[in-house]
DNA sequence: CACAAATGACACCTTTAGGTATTATTAACC
DNA sequence: GGTTAATAATACCTAAAGGTGTCATTTGTG
């Protein structure tokens, strides 16, 4: 009952990238933020780039930037992109029919739930992730480092 | 965002046995009328026995039956088997320090689906899954037979 | 134009969840 | 007690998610 590294990973990076949402960071300076492995972050970064999340500037001095203003991007547009299942309607039982036809008996239940979930999703944008403030990444980080002193 | 594989393929199980509590029903059984490769099923009602879920009676006319009434097994507590992680506090960005220490902005609205989750699942109980009817179950099964007259 | 510093594409490796196969053990029933 | 029909244990296989490595392409700048 959790999303995946992927969409964890995600939130991550654009959740820091929206802190100063004009700037255009490059995998390097992410990488030195953010505790995701290098190459894994590159191929990330290419994927929400062709996703349209994010804008990539190639060529030297170049790196991404948030393709629209934060309060413009919900958390579900990230997840859709991450996490390739349906999830709006989905059987507790994993039954293939259960969400449109026969329900059974927690379906209404389970399916409050998910709508709960949806909601929070559609209604967060980036903008409210800013709030984290850059020391909320960074200690992770510094953390690490401290630890080699 | 979902359950995996494993707790769905519990729910069936024990959803279907709850039908009639008081019967054994052997793996055989169990295969015919729940879409759940025989092996695995094999393998996972070993697993529900060894915690304490299903009680198992070996040789000739044995299988397996329901450890308690119905009305005292919990999802939740069938989950606490199915599914290893901790999910009752988990940081939507995957910091570890999340749950404890310093939070993150949208941790609140997180903990708040996380906890309506768990009531759910804590509140619900097989008794409640009774509901379904032999017939959804054995429905899909039929289904595939009538495929290949 | 050449070099350096960035991303893009693509193939490969590793770990884990999901699924199989085999052999051992148990217990009802003749 | 032997046969048969069930579960138990354990090791192995497979597919998908997570993670690496290499080389090509782009672009700013001397």
């Amino acid at each position: 009952m959790n999303f995946n590294k992927t969409t964890e990973y995600s939130l991550r990076i654009l959740g820091f990238m929206s802190i100063e949402e004009d700037k255009i960071y490059s995998a390097e300076v992410l990488n030195e933020n953010l505790e995701i492995p290098f190459r894994y972050l590159r191929k990330q970064l290419t994927k929400l780039s062709n996703n349209g999340l994010l804008t990539s500037y190639r060529g030297k001095s170049g790196g991404y930037m948030l393709s629209k203003p934060s309060k413009e991007i919900t958390l579900w547009d990230i997840i859709e992109v991450t996490e390739d299942i349906d999830h709006t309607h989905q059987c507790i039982f994993g039954f293939e029919d259960c969400a449109f036809g026969q329900r059974c008996a927690i379906h209404h239940k389970w399916e409050k739930i998910q709508e709960a979930i949806n909601e929070m999703l559609k209604d967060t944008t980036l903008e409210e992730l800013k709030r984290i403030g850059p020391q909320r990444f960074i200690s992770q980080h510094n953390l690490m480092l401290t630890k080699n002193v």
